[in-house]
DNA sequence: GTAGATGCAAAAGCTTTGCATGGGT
DNA sequence: ACCCATGCAAAGCTTTTGCATCTAC
């Protein structure tokens, strides 16, 4: 993360990240913000600009890519790339991000850890990164999927 | 990982799931998989198949993938999905998967970690899920652009 | 002999780009 | 006023699909 969530609103947050790297602060911006901080769990970019469009905004879909690489680049929000179809987001709460992924059926599972904090630390010291973020993926069958018993 | 890579060959490892799921050991496939444990590293599609088209054997793009698809299945290769343009492909040596990625020039850069079963176990206990293998991956400035300090 | 695999090319789907218009500073 | 951002549509690129042919079993 690159600003204090326990100090700034996520729209001050963007304000300054824009103010900063000297980028407009148009409506369109913080409308979409405050959109995606109402949604909980994951989304795609045409989920959202059908879900904003229902809303009764007129924003293309050039302007969410846009600002979706925006919202990105300053870690309000976070992007999975899944898979190679489409990318994945969702709104940053400051919390780690760790997802247990059904091989088969897809479907997506969080857990927290406390042991990545070390983790973090040590690869820092290996590989002379500066860390600020991580994504844990790990790759299974969900219960349903399990009992199955696919062959594998 | 689903076979013992201290057993078994890829080759045999290939061999073994394709007769378990009832598949055809094709010559393509087989060959495909070869190429593939000579590389040392990252490869994407596009990459292999004008590698391998250039060894001068004559396989379709849509072959590449249906294989690429079958090898990922059985875990004989691994696929990330650093970004949406485009997967990312590297053979399974059997060790851990974890990258560090520079957010500012797109340096990968890996690790090991011996915690990361202790973390498979507890999100197993949590989720319910079985979990078969794992991706880390911790975001951050590389040495290079870490000095450059960055205006975010 | 049959069902699954390959090769080629067309289609599909997500994302990017170009250009005219509009709006923030 | 300047010029970055938006809206709309077209273009771009990776991946998927359809179909005839081939081949592993």
């Amino acid at each position: 993360m690159i600003y204090d969530f326990e100090e700034f609103t996520p729209k001050e947050m963007l304000d300054k990240y824009l103010t900063t790297n000297k980028m407009r602060r148009t409506p369109e911006r913080f409308m979409i913000l405050e959109e995606i901080y109402k949604i909980d769990g994951h989304f795609d970019i045409e989920w959202l600009y059908k879900h904003i469009s229902d809303l009764g905004h007129n924003v293309s879909k050039a302007t969410i890519y846009n600002t979706m690489e925006v919202l990105t680049a300053c870690g309000l929000v976070i992007r999975h790339d899944f898979d190679t179809a489409r990318a994945s987001y969702e709104r940053n709460l400051g919390k780690g991000h760790n997802h247990v992924v059904c091989v088969n059926c897809g479907k997506v599972a969080e857990f927290d850890d406390m042991e990545i904090p070390q983790i973090e630390d040590n690869a820092a010291a290996v590989t002379n990164f500066e860390i600020y973020s991580h994504r844990v993926y790990l790759y299974g069958l969900c219960p349903q999927c399990a009992t199955k018993k696919l062959s594998r």
